[in-house]
DNA sequence: AATAATTGGTTGCACATGCAACTATTCAAT
DNA sequence: ATTGAATAGTTGCATGTGCAACCAATTATT
């Protein structure tokens, strides 16, 4: 393979996922607007493990939906900032925080359910489910070389 | 599917994007170190149409790399400041900017070569061609579903 | 020629991420 | 019991992104 087309296909990949990451975390957001909610994704992301069991340390948050934990604590800020989550202080363990769900976080976790519905067709639209489920098993195995370390 | 269930699949492709996306941007800055160099993945996106194409203006190396014009302004700040790109303004056009490469920043781009080339193996190790193509395939058709507005 | 629309680029604001350094708390080892 | 890890979270700094608003230069319209 000549270097000029090597390079061509070597960004390539890299780029693609790149563009897709953004675009679909674009289109949720868009998505969320033509909804009437004002939601990121990221957000969403991890409102999804509090919904699933209230009271979540931030830690186990990180680790469920593969984000750092400084990126965790940002993002509870403004999930905070917003009167959708409340921090709550671990009784026995005074170094773990305890996240539950507003009302207000409730609600709008079930209102944007719909708007992942509807990305999520977005994405898929004319692809059978053949080719994703080969797209997501291909995407774990890359996953797992970038994980272990 | 159960309501759980699919919400958990939905969650999937997109978290697993997310994933790939950002322990591979992680893993380029890490290898960069390894190689001695300081340069994001993304600052490198950007380096590679300058590279091909001396004198580019900053419109066509945001549609090259599919970067929003906004981004392209401020990673070539950060790359100005390195000193490994200059703007120059066009004479015809007053409006438009054409960013040329330093000479250092041609050395960098060259070093940078095979840091791409060992986070690219990384990531498709253990990873048939043919998967690989077939994981481009179904990625650019999800892409192209993003893109069409 | 004068006004209006378009285009290339920048800026400010809000959000997300990684890293390193830091606090505070808990756990382990002697 | 005291000292020394390890753990949970936070903070500051640098980077990247989108959006809206903006400036300046260029084109189109009339």
């Amino acid at each position: 393979m000549p270097k000029d087309e090597k390079l061509k296909s070597e960004i390539g990949l890299g780029m693609l996922i790149g563009q897709v990451h953004r675009l679909s975390t674009k289109r949720f957001v868009q998505n969320s607007h033509k909804f009437g909610l004002d939601i990121s994704l990221d957000q969403w992301l991890v409102l999804g493990p509090i919904w699933k069991n209230e009271g979540i340390a931030q830690k186990d948050i990180a680790e469920y939906c593969g984000k750092d934990k400084t990126s965790v604590t940002k993002i509870i800020n403004t999930l905070e900032k917003k009167n959708l989550v409340v921090r709550v202080a671990d009784q026995i363990d005074h170094r773990v925080k305890r996240v539950v769900l507003s009302n207000k976080g409730k609600e709008l976790f079930l209102n944007a359910l719909p708007v992942m519905e509807e990305t999520r067709d977005e994405l898929r639209s004319g692809i059978s489910d053949k080719e994703i489920e080969s797209l997501i098993t291909v995407l774990t195995k890359v996953y797992r070389n970038l994980i272990s370390n």
